[in-house]
Parts: C-alpha cells; structure tokens; sequence
RNA sequence: UGGCCCGUUGUGUAAUGGUAGCACUACAGAUUUUGGUUCUGUCUGUCUUGGUUCGAAUCCAGGCGGGCCAACCA
C-alpha cells in the first residue's frame, strides 16, 4: 500500500499511455473498456484483462466502461449478462453509470454504414459464404470481386433499407466493405459487415433483422464512448487495419488500439466453447463449479478478489505468449488466506484416540489461537475430552525416518493440549487399525508446560463427543497436462477423473457450526477451507480452496 | 509457402546502447505448539550467426523457433 509505484517498472501498455499524457494526444484523458460477450461465464483470463483496464484508468485517473459486445444474437444471453455484471462487481471495480452495450449504438452503427454505401464503400452482396470464401482468395493469391461489388449507391442503400426491413431470408445478403482484394491483410479483402439474424435479441427483441459484426461495431462503440486505449488481445491486431480504416474513412475520432497476449494457465482451459462444453456435458456441476477457472468458480471455491487482483498483477502485462504456472495463482490465494483465515481444527479422515488415563467425564475447555498472523483475531476454546479423533495419516505403525508424527511408543504434542504416547493399536479382525490408545502427560497442558518433554510434531484433533459432521470437498485440477492447448485428440480423454474428492464425513471442531458462507477457514495442517452455497444448517459442506504447502508429501512422493 | 507479431533461468516479468534484476518454482539451512507462516542462502537465462559500436538483451541483416490471419463468431 505504501510502497512508491513511481519506482516499479511500466509494462508496455503504460508506457504508451504516459507519452499519450506527454504529447496531449488525448488531452490528458485515459477512458478504456471492457467489452465482454454476453455468451459465456467470465474466467480468470478475463480477469486479467479485467484488472488491467479497470488498473490503468484507475491509476491514470480515467474511466472504464464496461461494455457489452452484443452484436450475435444467436449465441447471447441475459444470464451471461448478468454473471458478467457480478463477477466484474465482486471483483472490486466500478464502472459507475457506464454500463454501455453495443446494442445501444445499433441505430448510429446503421446509420455509418450508409454513409459508407454513399462513398461507395459499402456494397450489399448476394454471394454465399462458400462463394465469398471462394472469392476471397488466399494469404498468397488475391481475391476477385464478387459480380455485386460495383452496384450503385442507389440500389445499395435501397437494397441495405430492405435487409433492415427483414425482408429477405437469413443467409441472402450482407453488406461488406469495399477495401482491397489484394490485401496481405486478409480482414481488408472486402469484409463483411452486416449480417441478416432473425434471431430475437435480449434487448432488442425483433427490432432489428440486421446485426453489424465485431469489426464494423467495436471501433464505432469505441468512438461513439470516446475511448482513449482500446486495449485487447493479440489475435486482433491483425484487425486493427480495418479497425482504423473504418474509423478513418468516416471522419470519426480515432482510439488507439493495443494488444497483449491472453493468459494462458496449467492444467486448465481458457476456452469459452470448451468450458461450455465441460458444463453442458456434465464433467463439472454449472459454471461455477469450483473446478472451473471461471471467476465464479474461483469465488466459490473461496478465492478473494484480492488474490486474483494480486495475480494478475504479477502475471504482468507483455506481448509474448505466455503459460502461467496455476501455481502462481495458489500462491496469490494462500498468501492472502494465510493472514485472513480463522484457523480451525478438522479431522478430515478420522482415527479415534482415547486418552486411556484422562477421567471419562471431564471436559476441558482449552484456549487457541484464531489467527497466529493475526492478534487481533483473539482467541477461542475447543473442547478437549478422552476420546478423539486425530488424522488417520498422522499415525504410522512402521513410520520412516524423519516422520514426527504418531507410532507406537511415540510422543506427539496436541495443537493447544496435551503431549501423549500412544501405548496400543487396536485393529479389528481384517487388520485394519481401528483405535489408538494413548495416555497423556497432565503437566504439558499448552501454556502452562512443566513436563520437559521435547516432541517433534504437533498434530490438530476434535472432541469426539463434541464433534459436528461434515462434508468437505477436495479439487485438485481439472485437466492431467499442463498444456490443455497440446492436447492432439479429444480433451475429453486428459480430465482429470479425481479432480473432485467428496469426503461424506469429516469431524469439525464445534465452533465451525456457526461457519457462514463468505468466511474463510484454515484448517490447520490441511488446508483452506470455505462454506459452499450447497450448504445448510443440517448439512454443513467446505470447499478446500487450495492445500497448505505440505514439505512431508513432497518428501514422501520425492522418495516414494 | 503471403503478411503481421513474438523469442531474457523451469515459469513469468524488468533492464529503453553502459554491472542481466525481481517474483513464483526448485534446493539447502534457521525459527516454529500448523512438516503452515517467517527468515537466510543457493542453482539455472539474453534462440542462432554475422554486422554497427569503446561497449549490444537492447540497433541492423540473415537464419531458426513459436503465435496469429483466408467465420454471415468475438
């Protein structure tokens, strides 16, 4: 917060801005956008880019629009608005009034698109998409005109009035620019602007029968704002030719457009068809399952808008494609989580230790920490009794070196308790270990320890008498390749079939019955945890956002 | 194979002709009533070949590698 931002180095996008404030070239205005299509769930790509137009009005004290691009019809939705309005929220921006939609500019975008019929720069064509394609020639061959492209203006504009009117079937016409058939540049080869869609809008309804493509409608809805840096990413810069052309050609004031390279993220994929896809085929439970990389996935599985912001950050602003290590991203959120998480104790898979020397009636209620980060957070009691759970893995029979927690004749400290030694395995007739009996030192009670024992680990526990039920839901991640992107047949075949782990009954300590959705929880020695919106006050279920680093496993996978 | 863009440790990102730095990761150690946190330290890099220059990651040229572009999608 306190740190000089004067000192940290400018990423490119920065540096044009700042000689733009130099020279004037906007007179000292810096107004971006965000323009999303209403087709789809925002994901953590468009975070980035979300952070970076909201991050650099913000800094240069300018404005964002938010700004749907709903120019198809056939594939947008009001719930896609809606999410996109919520994700954008929760993530901490604000776009005041500016909630802009391309579909408000429909009746201008027609009107520019007439006067470029009127300079004979705009042409209604019959031509099929096969014949088009046909015409259009290759990278290293030039287009021919199509028989319709020296037509009149007036029988343009009247032809152009009856697509409007609906007047002819979806397919029949479309209106395309006159530019140049020999372009290297393929998007200048006579683009099409103007489509006939009979498909009703979400705004507005059947009012039009036309609908301008992305490249007529976005630098237009971008002049028409008075957008400074129309900032997007890479695969449009071969777009900016005609963006400009267009711009030009009509006398209109001119944006700069400026692209970066989209995030990329291991073991996940950033594709609006194929996420669809994991949805609409069942691999993950709706858009916000908290597998998804969306960023209503990420809010329930109990990222913060902070962490994704910080993220984003770090990632940094570039040109080169680039594939983050999602590692980054569980970095960003324990980084966060470690200073604002409640730390609770849970028993994800229960093993019962009775503390053969402690009286069978009594309870103590013993004070712990909330948050050693953190004083502020106070502190809190747990029940402790003879009989309790501790992990199952926190008990080896035959441990390896190195290994500090429980096994027979070993000593280990209870989080806030009691050292004990574990005396006895109790195993039922296949084997299984089904109990451990244990005594306990009365003289090592947390905080008041006289006994002089030294014990390598500290395990956490519950009162087994005291303890609710829980379902607690590990992820891990949705794909078993780094680079989803690779991948050569059907991604279908590298999803990972254990990126959901449904654990029916975990043993929570009894505070965590108060657990509130928006709450974040660590806990202890496993992981972070939140209350899912599944929830309720007879069924308690926790999303694991993301592990604690755990140096044991790594060993042991490392030596195993 | 036409045009455009991009190549800096494992991954990102700085250095804007003048000591290749930072973060994440990895590894080693210290601290720790979370094998967490925190702290300290270590490793690995300018795609390549020439050229310009006192001096090149940076400028120029050729190569190599990657990406994008021929939807009535955005």
């Amino acid at each position: 917060m306190s740190a000089p931002e004067t000192n940290t180095a400018l990423n490119f996008i920065e540096e044009i801005i700042e000689e733009d404030l130099k020279t004037g070239k906007y007179n000292g205005r810096v107004h971006t956008r965000f323009p999303p299509e209403p087709n789809g769930y925002l994901h953590i790509g468009h975070a980035k880019s979300i952070c970076l137009n909201f991050g650099l009005s913000q800094k240069y004290n300018g404005l964002t629009n938010l700004r749907y691009d709903d120019t198809n019809p056939a594939t947008e939705d009001v719930e896609y608005v809606d999410s996109i309005r919520d994700d954008i929220k929760w993530l901490g921006f604000s776009w005041d009034d500016r909630e802009c939609y391309a579909s408000d500019y429909f009746e201008a975008l027609y009107h520019k698109a007439t006067e470029l019929i009127k300079m004979g720069k705009a042409y209604v064509d019959h031509s099929t998409s096969e014949e088009m394609a046909a015409q259009k020639g290759t990278p290293t061959i030039p287009g021919t005109p199509s028989p319709y492209r020296t037509r009149s203006v007036e029988e343009n504009l009247n032809l152009f009035e009856r697509m409007r009117n609906g007047e002819f079937n979806e397919g029949a016409c479309t209106l395309r620019l006159k530019i140049d058939l020999a372009s290297p540049n393929m998007h200048m080869r006579d683009p099409v602007v103007y489509r006939i869609k009979k498909t009703p809008h979400h705004r507005t309804g059947t009012k039009w029968s036309i609908y301008p493509m992305y490249d007529f409608a976005h630098g237009i809805s971008d002049s028409i704002e008075g957008i400074t840096h129309s900032i997007c990413t890479l695969e449009f810069e071969v777009h900016r030719p005609l963006y400009d052309w267009i711009l030009i050609e009509l006398g209109m004031y001119r944006p700069q457009q400026i692209e970066f390279a989209r995030l990329n993220l291991t073991y996940t994929i950033m594709s609006k068809r194929n996420l669809k896809m994991l949805v609409n085929e069942g691999f993950v439970n709706g858009w916000d399952d908290p597998r998804m990389p969306t960023i209503s996935g990420l809010r329930r599985r109990g990222y913060t808008p902070e962490s994704i912001r910080e993220f984003a950050k770090r990632v940094g602003v570039a040109r080169r494609e680039n594939m983050i290590d999602v590692g980054l991203l569980e970095f960003c959120v324990r980084e966060h989580m470690n200073l604002i998480a409640q730390r609770v104790m849970a028993v994800l898979d229960p093993l019962k230790v009775v503390i053969t020397n402690y009286p069978e009636t009594q309870t103590e209620e013993l004070e712990t920490e909330n948050n050693p980060e953190n004083a502020e957070a106070g502190v809190r009691c747990v029940p402790f009794t003879r009989e309790l759970y501790i992990e199952r893995e926190d008990f080896m029979e035959d441990p390896p070196k190195k290994y500090f927690r429980l096994f027979p004749s070993g000593e280990v400290r209870l989080k806030s308790a009691y050292i004990i030694r574990c005396n006895e395995v109790v195993k039922d007739a296949q084997g299984n270990i089904v109990q451990l009996n244990c005594t306990y030192y009365p003289n090592s009670k947390s905080g008041e320890d006289t006994s002089g024992l030294k014990v390598k680990g500290t395990l956490h526990w519950v009162s087994a008498q005291h303890a609710i039920n829980a379902e607690v839901r590990l992820y891990d991640r949705l794909f078993t390749v780094p680079n989803v992107g690779d991948i050569e047949g059907d991604i279908r075949d590298y999803i990972n079939p254990d990126s959901l782990i449904t654990i029916a009954n975990a043993k929570l300590e009894p505070s965590l019955c108060n657990a509130a959705t928006g709450l974040r929880y660590q806990f202890i020695r496993k992981g972070y945890f939140c209350l899912d919106k599944d929830a309720t006050p007879e069924k308690l279920i926790f999303n694991q956002t993301v592990g604690l680093k755990d140096s044991w496993a790594k060993l042991q996978t490392k030596e195993g």
